[in-house]
DNA sequence: ATGCATGAGGC
DNA sequence: CCTCATGCATG
């Protein structure tokens, strides 16, 4: 799918409210305007970006137009479905011409300033008092909103890019750096994390997308090539529960969630399984419930 | 997208 | 044995 870019239209808060699709180096610009385009006429945003390619504002040469639609690229492979909804249009202030995205979120060790320093002026009342953003940081002084603005905009980005999550997660794995696999790359979209790990994925992730929206817009898309199964142990078959054990096991999980190495095997036996399959059933029903409710608490795609 | 499995680190 | 971070395998 090569020529295939697109502009990403960010608000205030750095939150990308609409991605626009273009053509890139196509032979000339006599191809009149692609049918499927939006229609943003007149308006030509540009964006500027930083040392790292991070998108730090974007320019209207007018009133920015109403939250546009979203317009999903096609991806190559996978038929999936229900990839992207229509982005709910943030709950901003009127957008000037000239909008300073989030100020690069690169090094930010712990909260927020307290106090916005301005020029030599007089801060103005607004300046003092506006300070609703409420990082909600979480016990162990992690941005959650940060992570999850992030989650959201990778998906996005990616989407621009047309890949895939298993093309990212093989082209993560190709490059330097940590490895990551299709299903990290989609539990974190979906934030079916702990804030911890999604912490140390963002950084990875950022990087491997920033890097990736670069060689797009060179034309060369080289970032994909190899990917070759290497040896793999032999893993134990994935055991498949009937759903008169799952019944029963999810029984006994509400009357107690930690039992007892005794309680494990009787359980075991009672249901007929192997010992240790059922200890794990416990220690991954324990690990879901943590991992669903904390960045993930409030959205349901 | 998720369910079960693996392995490291910690009591 | 547990928790955690991850991934292979599967519906």
């Amino acid at each position: 799918m090569p020529g295939i870019s697109s502009q990403i239209l960010t608000n205030a808060q750095g939150q990308v409210i609409g991605t626009l699709p273009w053509v890139v180096n196509s032979a000339s610009v006599a191809a009149p305007a692609p049918a499927q385009s939006l229609q943003v006429q007149a308006v030509t945003p540009q964006l500027l970006l930083n040392a790292q390619g991070q998108v730090i504002a974007t320019l209207a040469s007018s009133p920015l137009p109403p939250p546009v639609a979203v317009r999903k690229p096609s991806t190559p492979e996978s038929p999936a479905k229900s990839e992207v909804q229509p982005i709910q249009p943030t709950p901003t202030v009127p957008q000037p011409a000239v909008v300073i995205a989030s100020p690069a979120p690169a090094a930010k060790p712990s909260a927020s300033a307290p106090i916005p320093i301005t020029c030599s002026e007089t801060p103005t009342v607004s300046q003092l008092v506006s300070k609703p953003h409420t990082p909600s940081l979480d016990e162990d002084g992690i941005n959650l909103e940060e992570i999850r603005e992030f989650a959201k905009n990778f998906k996005i980005r990616r989407l621009s890019l047309g890949l895939t999550q298993t093309q990212v997660g093989q082209a993560l794995t190709a490059t330097e750096g940590p490895a990551y696999s299709q299903s990290a790359i989609c539990r974190f979209e979906k934030l079916d994390i702990t804030p911890k790990s999604a912490q140390k994925l963002k950084p990875v992730l950022e990087k491997w997308l920033n890097e990736a929206e670069l060689r797009n817009q060179e034309g060369q898309q080289n970032l994909m090539e190899f990917v070759g199964g290497e040896p793999s142990k032999k893993r134990k078959r994935r055991t498949s529960f009937t759903p008169q054990a799952i019944e029963a096991l999810n029984a006994y999980f509400e009357k107690n969630p930690l039992p007892t190495g005794q309680e494990i095997t009787e359980i075991a036996k009672e249901l007929n399984y192997d010992r240790e399959v059922v200890r794990v059933w416990f220690c991954n029903r324990r690990q879901t419930l943590k991992n669903t409710s904390k960045l993930n608490v409030f959205q349901i795609p």
